[in-house]
DNA sequence: GACATTTAAATGTCTGACAATGAAAATTGA
DNA sequence: TCAATTTTCATTGTCAGACATTTAAATGTC
């Protein structure tokens, strides 16, 4: 393993760049222990500080944990879905907040992919899943929630139609698309929502998921998309009014 | 901005969070020049050393990027599409190799989040898409090519045909999916697998697409689904057959 | 055998230094 | 006057060496 010290790119980049494909290769595997600081700046020919500069690079990607004391070091760590979907809602969200995507392009999006999981979330629900929608309805219907209670009710109440699904893998792709963009459009179309509207369509999509039948569930969350997107143009249509 | 000498976490660990908090609420906004090294160092009342290993966390997220030279230093990073799209294969490759996913859960994942996207792709597919689609078809179709060539032409096509959907969020959604997936497949059944057969199940999609009709092209792709799933279940049970 | 102490290896942090960079400012030349 | 060149200097990149802290293993003690 060596560097190049004409690279545009500092070492700490090139040594995380080649670290990194190790471990996407296959030649470091889960829990094996890189050499220590020390030796990997010996290894690199570079100094501790630049050596531990590129650790941080991978650890701020959950690839590797570190350990302290004697036999700690730093491990190859195994990437838990969770973390991934930590990963997942802080990309989607800076993704959104720092392009121009338009409501409609993300909203599309995030109905697409939910409408996706409906068949499944119909043949595999199990009552755990619609004992959390139903009570998340139950707290939508209480009248003093301030609307962040209500947003953060709104993704427990999706999180949920996601896992039903059973398959963790598109919990994982879901999770930029529920925790993350749902806040959003709930904080565009807040003032102009019928909490009303969203919690009758709420209990279609959980009354469909309970008699499994898949084209309800899917008719629904189209409905629910509509919705969503009739209130996203009228509060565009609002806000240029009021700026002519 | 101070940070707790008594958390368990490192400081670098703390100032990076801190800074990624004022970078997600909105505090710093994109191309904000953050404060140079020692003034960070002086804020937070650590050594340089230590911001400097805060930064590269930041960094490896793209969350800033950083300028040498008078006048330079670091700044919020404008995350673009495509960093994002790799951020996403990465981290979808490592969660596939390092967790106990079924190729069938996999592939479910997979399909369910193509087929999404199945009606958009046809109502919007312009010539640029499926002339690719069409060379891609042409290239799978020559007999001298490796099976690596034919991997990468089929990660070509699916692309080709998410991109056709126009949404670049869906598009960034669906990387993970395409990108890292499809080559785990292609590496599990590639021994098993009937090129002709995937081929003329590309046409189907393409010539669906070409005619713009949503219901085809979902069904290609449920098709191209079970075909993949059934695969992956005789290569298991060729494979413990063996063991046995 | 159970508990306390020591040891050593590793990461975490600090200090101070110098190199390399690159945009702005100052200088030069026509 | 203006364009080309040089200088300046704030800033990041890298280094060497030091010390603090942590922690599991080894050792010692009862």
């Amino acid at each position: 393993m060596k560097i190049d010290p004409n690279s545009s790119a500092d070492f700490s980049a090139q040594i995380a760049s080649a670290i990194r494909d190790a471990i996407m290769t296959g030649k470091l595997i889960v829990d094996d222990r890189l050499p220590s600081e020390a030796e990997l700046a010996e290894q690199f020919e570079v100094s501790r500080a630049t050596v531990r500069e590129a650790l941080k690079r991978l650890a701020a990607q959950s690839l590797i944990r570190t350990q302290r004391g004697a036999f700690g070091g730093a491990f190859v760590n195994r990437l838990s879905f969770e973390e991934a979907y930590g990963q997942q809602i802080t990309t989607s969200t800076l993704l959104l907040s720092m392009n121009a995507v338009t409501f409609e392009v993300a909203c599309e999006a995030r109905y697409a992919m939910e409408r996706a999981i409906a068949p499944l979330a119909a043949a595999r629900r199990c009552e755990d899943h619609l004992a959390t929608m139903r009570s998340e309805i139950e707290r939508q219907s209480r009248a003093d929630l301030t609307d962040e209670a209500f947003c953060e009710s709104d993704v427990a109440f999706h999180r949920a139609l996601v896992d039903a699904a059973g398959n963790p893998v598109l919990s994982y792709q879901l999770a930029g698309a529920v925790e993350a963009m749902q806040p959003l459009m709930n904080m565009i179309t807040f003032s102009a929502r019928s909490r009303k509207t969203i919690i009758r369509l709420h209990m279609r999509i959980a009354e469909a998921l309970e008699l499994r039948t898949a084209t309800d569930t899917d008719q629904a969350l189209q409905d629910l998309c509509d919705y969503t997107q009739d209130l996203g143009r009228n509060v565009v249509a609002a806000r240029s009014a009021r700026q002519a």
